[in-house]
DNA sequence: TAATATATTTAGGTTCGTCTAATTTAAAAT
DNA sequence: ATTTTAAATTAGACGAACCTAAATATATTA
């Protein structure tokens, strides 16, 4: 029975108020978590002690400032660690994340940022997400869903809005990489495919499901 | 109040029995974790069980193969960390500990060897410690006390006995740094002190605890 | 060998993060 | 506005790693 940590609570408390708005449920925190819903009231009392989290009882939770700058220290060093894996350990980009969750709980404000310093201060990780600088600012990546183009339309690929493996497997599979240049060659009205032309050579189809999940600029 | 973890108790295991013996008393473990007694024997029961030591009531405590094996795990994750802290980031010898105590307990295999590739194998640490390889195996460095040379006799610093930051910053201060060539250019043998050449340059003297410290080849 | 001193274990308690089952609170539907 | 459903909390328990105080076992010394 896999234990969690306060930071554990706090990273997926800020992720679930990026998508889900302010207010966090103790269910939603549970499910996310895979937990029961006790355990989840438990901890939110022993954070809301230490004025990690605003929590009162059957109205959810908020991340206090505190908490939330806890939070986005986290998150920087997931991304920066999972650079790290990529760009020099060589690892591909689905085969980072469950190593960077165990990295992204080292301690110590001095080593994340000679790891920034050492990696040159990278914007975004290897999917494409914004990594908070050593303040705890995150670069605004002005990016735009893929579906969002219009035929004849041209971008970079800059990130994806689903992480999982299936899906960066099935990129790569069909040879669509980070930074790659798309245009957009035709839209199938009927059925919604995506037919795209990578770096004036090749072409793919793709369905509107991957075309939702691909953030370009 | 600081909660171990088994791999915290091997790695204690471990290390008392290469410097004191086969067997490791309840006591001498509870010492070095700075932890009392029966937190001790709790652990050792459970630990019993998984059969990473084996243990037999008021009779001390020696690791299993499997339990050395972890230890030795960890032994390695520890100190090609450290190579990762001071080679690639930057930091000083006498920093790097406490960070690469945290890191040693990153799990997965694959990740410590793309590490060890990624620095090219190094067979010692910053501390001139060995590193075991991916089977487990330590290189065996044939190093001796530099208080066991005699006069005119020269060497190579290749390590350190004494891992305390104090002695590391007198090191450093004193000008004396891993690689050196140092050649023994007197013992003054009422007052214990040896006086050393550098480099052919400088010269240092320094007393017998400090000769005791330091390993040569 | 007996007495004393030291080391170790047992007994019983605490906190943290989890669980299930039961209860209460809040929201939705009739 | 009342009933029904869903969400959240309380109650009570467990395992892991810790603690203190008391009891036992081992070693040392007389």
């Amino acid at each position: 029975m896999h234990s969690f940590t306060e930071e554990n609570y706090l990273k997926a408390i800020y992720k679930l108020q990026e998508t889900n708005g302010e207010v966090v449920a103790t269910s939603a925190l549970a499910q996310v978590m895979g937990v029961h819903a006790p355990s989840v009231t438990d901890m939110l009392k022993r954070m809301g002690q230490k004025k990690l989290v605003s929590y009162q009882k059957s109205k959810g939770v908020k991340l206090t400032e505190k908490g939330k700058q806890v939070a986005i220290g986290i998150v920087r060093n997931h991304r920066l660690w999972e650079v790290f894996l990529v760009e020099k350990l060589g690892y591909r980009w689905d085969e980072v994340h469950d190593i960077a969750e165990q990295l992204e709980h080292i301690q110590g404000e001095e080593l994340i940022n000679k790891l920034d310093a050492y990696l040159g201060f990278p914007e975004a990780d290897p999917h494409g997400d914004p990594i908070p600088n050593a303040k705890g600012v995150l670069p605004k990546l002005k990016s735009v869903l893929l579906s969002s183009l219009k035929e004849g339309d041209q971008a970079t690929f800059t990130g994806v809005s689903d992480h999982s493996t299936s899906f960066l497997h099935y990129l790569d599979k069909a040879g669509i990489a980070l930074g790659d240049t798309l245009k957009v060659k035709s839209i199938e009205q009927y059925d919604q495919t995506y037919t795209l032309t990578l770096k004036g050579k090749k072409e793919v189809t793709v369905s509107l499901k991957v075309a939702n999940s691909i953030l370009v600029s």
